[in-house]
DNA sequence: CCCAGGTAGTTGCAGACGCAACTATACCCC
DNA sequence: GGGGTATAGTTGCGTCTGCAACTACCTGGG
């Protein structure tokens, strides 16, 4: 993802002049405001965070998530679907994902010799150590990008809110 | 950008097996989970809103939002670079959706007669008028995925923290 | 044994995005 | 005024994404 950002709405309030004086009616504007920062919070640590771990390792956000996946996976491999799922991409993404990671000799990909329509991706050695390399500075931008703006305390109340929105929006990525 | 959606980042804990003991000194669980949960909310109500408003209005969120960014401005308008910066696109983001917005006859660009660098992007009548048949269900959309999901209350708390997170990571979307 | 139906992945395609380089102005100062 | 520098936008280019269509393969029923 190098340094890609959802372009994604901002500002949704202060539209009563033009929509009627009911736009608050169909937003709150407590609930814009909040939407607005989700928008912004995301965005921006989105876009260091991605620049900072191509820059550092080669690597893109995407790449890391799925190699993340295999790495807390059993023989480090995962069927493409499960990984995408794992991953949040969608299938066709994955694919490509892997592909790019296969030309770097980070994974492999080979099919399952029981089931000719499973392929397993599967982690190599170079692609572990390439990990283990890009992991320690990419959770330590996390941490500080992301864990360091609020204490422990809120922080899981954060996290609680935000599983409660993404609950109320369900259906995973592959429908 | 019809159902596009940011892939990014989902589960950062567990790798301490790999990295060694000290994968949560890199990053605090707690940090980790409330990260992952961000991603997860965030590419979920993105996913559902922007192809809900491209189903029902031919718009994609990045359209709506540089329309609505014009809605609220003085006589409709605003420089290229103010409009980029308000909607958090790049600059040459926004060159594109505004060609692609001219060609739908919702917007003009003019070279402002004071100062030949500028640019004006002028929000039509026809523009208003898609904008306000597109805004009431958007809106609601917005309020539905992801405002009812926490009381007012919560939601200003909400708010707070994730505003704490973008300060953290200041820096306009052009550098 | 063969076909219908379902599952796993891949590919064609088109839409977006951002960065860096480039063009067009404007401004400043000698 | 002419040159150098700064600002506003645009364009070339490479990359990423997802959907829909397609291929490959398995499975169950007749």
């Amino acid at each position: 993802m190098a340094t890609t950002n959802k372009p994604v709405s901002a500002e949704i309030e202060a539209l009563s002049a033009v929509l009627g004086t009911d736009a608050s009616k169909l937003l709150d504007p407590t609930v814009a405001r909040a939407w607005i920062a989700l928008l912004t919070a995301y965005g921006r640590v989105t876009r260091a965070l991605s620049s900072e771990l191509m820059d550092a390792s080669g690597m893109s956000l995407a790449d890391f998530d799925v190699m993340a996946q295999l790495v807390r996976s059993e023989e480090y491999r995962l069927r493409m679907s499960e990984l995408a799922d794992a991953a949040l991409i969608s299938k066709s993404g994955l694919t490509r994902r892997i592909d790019q990671l296969a030309v770097n000799g980070w994974v492999t990909r080979r099919r399952c010799t029981e089931d000719g329509r499973v392929h397993w991706a599967t982690l190599t050695p170079l692609g572990l150590r390439a990990f283990k390399g890009a992991a320690p500075a990419h959770l330590a931008a996390v941490a500080e990008r992301f864990g360091s703006a609020l204490p422990a305390s809120e922080m899981e109340r954060l996290t609680r809110d935000l599983l409660k929105i993404a609950a109320k929006n369900a259906e995973p990525i592959n429908s």
